[in-house]
DNA sequence: TACTCCTTCATGCATTTGCATAAAAAACCT
DNA sequence: AGGTTTTTTATGCAAATGCATGAAGGAGTA
């Protein structure tokens, strides 16, 4: 993940390449954990959050596309696979002949409730039983500043 | 990313969370700058950096899953496109019928010096950039913790 | 040796992603 | 109003990934 041409300590070069080794090192076991108690991916459950907080439990699927961190194709067909798992609903948008609208349905909060528990069993195993309060602290300090 | 259902704060949880989005949106950008400079991916480039650190500038497919985080299938076809582009060549393993040896080839050692300023400078200009060295320890410090 | 088990690597098939582009409505001109 | 540009969403096709499985040699053991 990176050169050693130079001789003086790069830190940041180094703490480039170990945020992305941790970051999907952690969130491959998340996942296999909740794969193997028979959950969708995660990124399922992030839209269907997104929903649930969202007012009406409704979302254009623009907004989607800004709160998660996918292209516009995927969203629209990650919206598609969750209708077809009744997780969500599509309606026309009112007021925008363009647009849709995606709503949260029963089975999918549902969903939420019941995958809550073993997603955040999974992410205290793998990750928070690590580190102190203090350290989570200094990561969103840090990883604060390189947001967008 | 998150649940909301108890009140007070959970920082671990946070932190888990910015990590996966911080992660991603800045790997997003310096790849999306590779690309448009007309380099491959950098599962590409870290491949055959690591056949350019290994004796002889050789490496055994498992080894180089053991080294990067992809799957068995994932490395297998992986290294045949890195063939089929003369980034690296396949011999048959010595001592051992099963296997395969992957070695580096002139071209592929071409493309790591080539690729590096691009690389360096995009992951400079989107993370390095946007902190210090002392948050760059702090990084290094509590993900340390979270690896596997 | 013969048997079983493990390791190493590849591959057929289904799902997912990326890329380019299309279609349709809105928004913005002049 | 008429014409151009932008926004919103979907989709065909190619490339990559995940999953299950297979083939073939190595390692251990009786």
């Amino acid at each position: 993940m990176m050169d050693d041409s130079s001789l003086a300590k790069p830190p940041r070069m180094d703490a480039w390449v170990r945020l992305q080794k941790a970051s999907t090192a952690v969130l491959d076991r998340v996942e296999a954990k909740l794969k193997a108690d028979g959950y969708p991916p995660l990124s399922w459950y992030d839209v269907l959050l997104e929903l649930r907080r969202a007012d009406q439990k409704t979302l254009r699927p623009v907004e989607i596309e800004k709160r998660i961190l996918l292209a516009q194709y995927n969203v629209s067909r990650l919206i598609d696979r969750l209708v077809a798992a009744s997780f969500a609903e599509k309606l026309k948008a009112p007021n925008d002949g363009r647009g849709v609208v995606v709503r949260l349905t029963s089975q999918g909060e549902e969903l939420l409730s019941r995958m809550w528990p073993a997603y955040e069993a999974a992410v205290k195993q793998e990750f928070s039983e690590k580190m102190t309060d203090a350290d989570a602290d200094d990561l969103m300090r840090v990883l604060g500043k390189v947001l967008p």
